[in-house]
DNA sequence: TGAGGTGCTGCATACGTATTCACTTTATAT
DNA sequence: ATATAAAGTGAATACGTATGCAGCACCTCA
């Protein structure tokens, strides 16, 4: 009904009540008559007032924000993430501030700007954070929460999916599937969810004592897997299966290899994934891959920061999150009957 | 150095200056001497000081932060158009906001949220708003663009990509190219995007007196691609050429085709998608397509609404910004040698 | 009847910054 | 050298809300 912005002096004179009792009406928890309350709710409504978050934050000292930051949004398992982040928090009341940050960016540029704003915590995404930076957080009181990633010792929440874990159980699938030659097409070579997943899968493998296997590299994407696939078979000894660093590669394999290589999946080449992407489960692909449990990561990383920001003093929580294996079409199986595997190291 | 938030006092007290230097060494444009910025900056740097940006916007009544409200983002093209949003705003010094609506809420439910918070502007993507909330926002002095969407009559900035030339241009080219029957896999019945794309597709069917299109529904979603893809077989009449209102159905029903029913693309049947999403162009697909110019259409975007927001008087712009068809494998070709089209009505 | 609660209310203040205004210092021109 | 403009500075105030405090009305219990 009116011009401007509308503050809640002005709705205070409409009702004919005080500044304070308006602010009382839109906070519960306060001490305000129910017929007041409907007096202001209804001038409120009159002159289409809405609280100022800024102002409120000032002196509240809580934003209702959360800082998001996410990296190589590329990757199709990450806007589900994002996605899942989102639902959370908006339906716990959190309002999100999102950043992404390009490959050859740091996290250490884009925090300060999220701490200016008065986020009252900080959820980072595959992407890790500098022990000083942390410091900075912490004398803030601003917690901060790593998603799938980990630092040692730092004062950080943390919750990661089983990586090492699960690759070792993959390794587990494919040798009792009676592969010999087994091959890994890693993903980014400095991240850690690539490194925890060769070192899981290798490991395994020599306490197996079987054929070391063969390298590629792919960086985490399509095109990146294809031609891993492509330089795995032009060596000289030629795998019969390939564990990817995530699913994007895995896809990219198949194409190559079904369509270039003209090789069958899984008869003569098993290939395995990981991530658990919804193109994986087209009709054309029906990856055998690992599938983190996203929601239940994002809700224990949402309930967690929740929790540090009303308690400040909780010390930090490193969690993993044991996922499982999603048997389809694209790697044989051992001959005894095969569960899905739950490994939980 | 110090615990907990430092102000400007704090740093006025350590440089030995007043708060008001210490605002004006940290905004451009002010009138300050280069000595005591320099001071303040060496004080602010040890003491940690950061500005608040709370109480800034709250005085200059500019928070420098946009609401961004993604609909459906389970479609991949809307994680790449939120990218190169983030992207483009990070670059000119904006903040983002995030708010996600599922498909049974109403942007008018986020949007008194995002008001709360001092958005400078509101960019809404795949998503309708009510008169009376853009009559809101224009109120509040509050820009709003609409991204790929666009209302009639109402005072908001708009950029769609140009839905009904290109559905038309595509029912040229699988014309030209001697289908005789076509048909049309909708996305989501009641959004203007499936409802243009239908309408472009078929009003130039009409136009040129071919055979009436066989029309099934997908939901913008692979599997209802797939099942869609089945249904328009199974009935008595079969299609020779698809054109889907989006990728994502497009692969579905290319799996369907080519897995299920067995035929040759696009040999027995040509299919064609609108996106350009990174999947179309996935060996195993090779799919042609509708490219929006999406980078373009973002960056116009954003450049319009922060022109918008330094300049509130500017009247709203509707604009259509032309794509083009990218042609790959699944669809047979006329004759004569065919350019990729670039419609511009 | 009075003492002591209890439930509401308004006043005044604080949050941390930007900005106006009046003032002082410095630079420039005559 | 002085007059005058320009540049720099600090004190004070405003932004819009939450909240401690004191006051007030009303009630309860003896």
């Amino acid at each position: 009904m009116t011009r401007g912005r509308v503050t809640s002096f002005d709705v205070a004179k409409e009702a004919g009540v005080s500044q304070s009792a308006v602010s009382r009406a839109f906070n519960s928890g306060t001490s305000i008559s129910e017929k007041t309350r409907l007096r202001v709710e209804a001038a409120a409504e009159k002159l289409g007032y809405r609280p100022n978050a800024m102002a409120r934050t000032l002196i509240s000292r809580r934003s209702n924000m959360i800082g998001l930051v996410m990296a190589d949004i590329v990757n199709p398992f990450y806007p589900a993430v994002l996605d899942t982040f989102m639902r959370s928090f908006q339906q716990l009341g959190h309002r999100v501030m999102l950043f992404m940050v390009a490959r050859d960016q740091q996290v250490s540029d884009v925090l300060p700007q999220l701490l200016e704003y008065q986020v009252d915590g900080v959820v980072i995404t595959s992407a890790t954070l500098s022990p000083e930076m942390v410091e900075h957080c912490q004398r803030l009181q601003t917690p901060v929460t790593l998603f799938n990633r980990y630092v040692e010792g730092i004062q950080a929440d943390s919750i990661c999916c089983d990586n090492i874990g699960a690759s070792r159980a993959i390794a587990d699938l494919l040798l009792d599937a009676g592969h010999r030659q087994l091959a890994f097409i890693a993903g980014v070579r400095n991240t850690s969810t690539s490194q925890d997943r060769e070192q899981g899968f290798f490991s395994r493998i020599h306490e197996r004592r079987a054929t070391a296997p063969l390298k590629a590299e792919g960086h985490y994407q399509y095109q990146g897997g294809y031609e891993a696939a492509l330089a795995l078979f032009a060596g000289e000894t030629k795998p019969d299966a390939i564990f990817c660093a995530n699913d994007l590669m895995a896809l990219g394999a198949i194409d190559a290899i079904r369509n270039q290589l003209k090789l069958n999946i899984p008869e003569q080449v098993s290939v395995i994934g990981f991530d658990d992407i919804k193109e994986a489960s087209w009709k054309n692909y029906q990856l055998t891959t690992y599938r983190p449990r996203v929601e239940k990561m994002v809700n224990t990383a949402v309930e967690n920061m929740l929790e540090r920001i009303s308690n400040p003093e909780r010390p930090a929580l490193q969690l993993i999150e044991a996922g499982e294996i999603v048997i389809r079409q694209t790697a044989r199986l051992p001959e005894t009957i095969y569960q899905p595997i739950v490994d939980e190291r």
